[in-house]
DNA sequence: CGGTATCAGGAAAGCGCTTACCTCAAGGTT
DNA sequence: AACCTTGAGGTAAGCGCTTTCCTGATACCG
């Protein structure tokens, strides 16, 4: 490793100046010397050491992004959004798998504080009440309060700034739009009961459905496509009556498509997330969009910029209802 | 920030002492002093700075991974593989998004550097000679003198170890499918021309194609969805006696079938990797199979194990056919 | 009881950089 | 001619940690 004082030595200058024209810093120099030195640069093939300039610098350039799972296009569009922002900052991105393991959550969050990143981003449903999330947000407040800055996509937190998509209303629209065609007899593929978003659109799906005075059948899965069609087989076994299902992911929606095929049955069924498969499929799906990129650009934006006022910023993204071939009205039997 | 220093003024010992018990040295320790440093470490939440850590130790922990997107389920499945055996081996995984951007990855590569990671991999198609291109060998070979390790994923390279899917076998697979049902007129929808990953496709086509004496219409596209799509759009107009399209990549091969769709033709279609989506489209994408996750892992293992020998080593990833619905044999018209 | 091995713990030298501060010489002022 | 600027470059003090070496105290030996 040539190291700036190899650089300076070969230059005849000394680690000072070296340093300053590599840096290209306001300070004069003559020319000669910044071609001695830049020559010198080029033949060492000297890289900074960039942990030598954090410390010395202590200015904090990187950023942090935890999220449950980036094959899963549902993070893998946000963490999209989450580097174009960073990316035109300058920022340089650490991505971090927790695998929807919160043990590793918590080990990661403290692995970014070490590497003393600038912010850190954390996408992805919270769970309801667990000991580890509670000390996930102890740990996100030790963070910020060494001076970092933390931004949450879809979880819930009342110390950091947060991008909140919304879930809810979006699980209002997908009923709504079920019971408005007709339908009354409806199944729900839920996400796992523990996480937070699984709940919040559980609630708009039972807004919705007291609203038009009908009820739910629900099931959990895992929000991926295999536990989508594995629930919605045992779904329409159960409960033959059914008519339409609400999946809460894209992924599960496709899994209940390819459990309706199996079973030759052929429901509504309205997807969530809008994600690019949900055109592809056949029947093209209806779908809950939440604009995925845009989510994790303004969690970046959010992350990025010094906090306005002294409490946290929330930001909230309406969902809104795509509509394509795979739900169509009940003709009522009455 | 609290510091190893205000650690030990609080726990009345020295900043060796700490340090030793923090990281629990082989060095003997009485009780009494531990449990003093490990309450002060809890008191005032001290996070080792893991930069003054790697300048002290002068120890590589993280490994780098540069791809063209992660978005891209391609990529996706890749990074997965990736950061399994990186997480197993403890390591922390840095990755970076080039964008498709020549620049960007000479960019990352030095920063990569910078940042003293042990390995990068470097996943994803080369360019066929072009000046980003030697110059990116040449940074990757600085990097590797300074003691760092590199692999590459379906890139070619002489001096690094390698990953490589049998592209070109696999686009035989995918023509020999296609001429084995009888298909003359087939077209193909290709990458970017200046791909490595595009050019050993193609030839595994032709040399399909000329082992069975039919000849190939090709167009180029980007590899994304909708580009597959105008490019299969254009073909057909151009063409109207083609009976078979094969797609470079499966993104574009349900682009393909989408096109089919809006101008009512039904040809034969083969898509080449073998996403997820392809059992979910209709029909069921018949692909060339590359395990993804499994390219991924052998990357990491390649470059998280010391190097055997001193030349570099080099995995085949062989490619399999999987036989779904959009192909069919075509009786000849004669 | 002097001498030595053993042990717990501290002092301090870096790791590779940045940067505040200092030095020296040349040119400008009155 | 004495004094002050100003410009160009060097000196050295950290940044927060690890680790080698050293110190002082205690235990063990004949």
């Amino acid at each position: 490793m040539a190291t700036l004082a190899d650089v300076a030595r070969r230059a005849g200058v000394s680690t000072a100046t070296a340093s300053r024209i590599i840096n290209g810093s306001s300070k004069p120099v003559t020319e000669e010397l910044r071609t001695r030195v830049l020559a010198a640069v080029a033949e060492l093939r000297y890289v900074p050491n960039a942990h030598a300039q954090m410390l010395a610098r202590s200015n904090r350039n990187a950023v942090g992004v935890l999220v449950h799972d980036v094959s899963d296009p549902y993070f893998a569009e946000i963490t999209r959004g989450l580097q174009r922002v960073a990316t035109a900052h300058g920022r340089l991105v650490i991505i971090c798998n927790t695998f929807r393991e919160p043990a590793r959550e918590l080990e990661y969050i403290d692995l970014l504080h070490a590497h003393q990143v600038a912010a850190i981003v954390v996408a992805g449903s919270g769970y309801l009440s667990s000991d580890a999330e509670t000390e996930l947000h102890e740990r996100m407040a030790a963070f910020e309060t060494t001076g970092g800055r933390i931004a949450v996509i879809g979880r819930h937190s009342h110390t950091s700034d947060a991008v909140l998509p919304a879930n809810e209303e979006g699980g209002f629209l997908a009923g709504d739009h079920l019971f408005a065609l007709g339908h009354t007899a409806v199944g729900v593929i839920a996400g796992p009961a523990a996480l937070t978003t699984t709940a919040d659109r559980l609630a708009g799906l039972h807004r919705a459905a007291a609203a038009h005075g009908a009820t739910l059948t629900v099931v959990h899965a895992d929000f991926t496509r295999d536990g989508g069609e594995a629930a919605t087989l045992k779904l329409l076994a159960d409960e033959p009556a059914l008519t339409a299902v609400a999946a809460l992911n894209d992924s599960m929606a496709v899994g209940a498509l390819s459990a309706m095929r199996t079973c030759g049955r052929t429901l509504s069924v309205v997807g969530f997330d809008d994600m690019p498969v949900a055109r592809d499929v056949t029947p093209a799906l209806t779908s809950v969009r939440l604009p995925l990129t845009e989510l994790g650009e303004r969690a970046m934006e959010l992350a990025l910029t010094p906090p306005t006022g002294s409490s946290p910023r929330v930001e909230h993204i309406p969902a809104e209802l795509i509509r394509r071939e795979s739900t169509w009205p009940l003709s009522r039997p009455t």
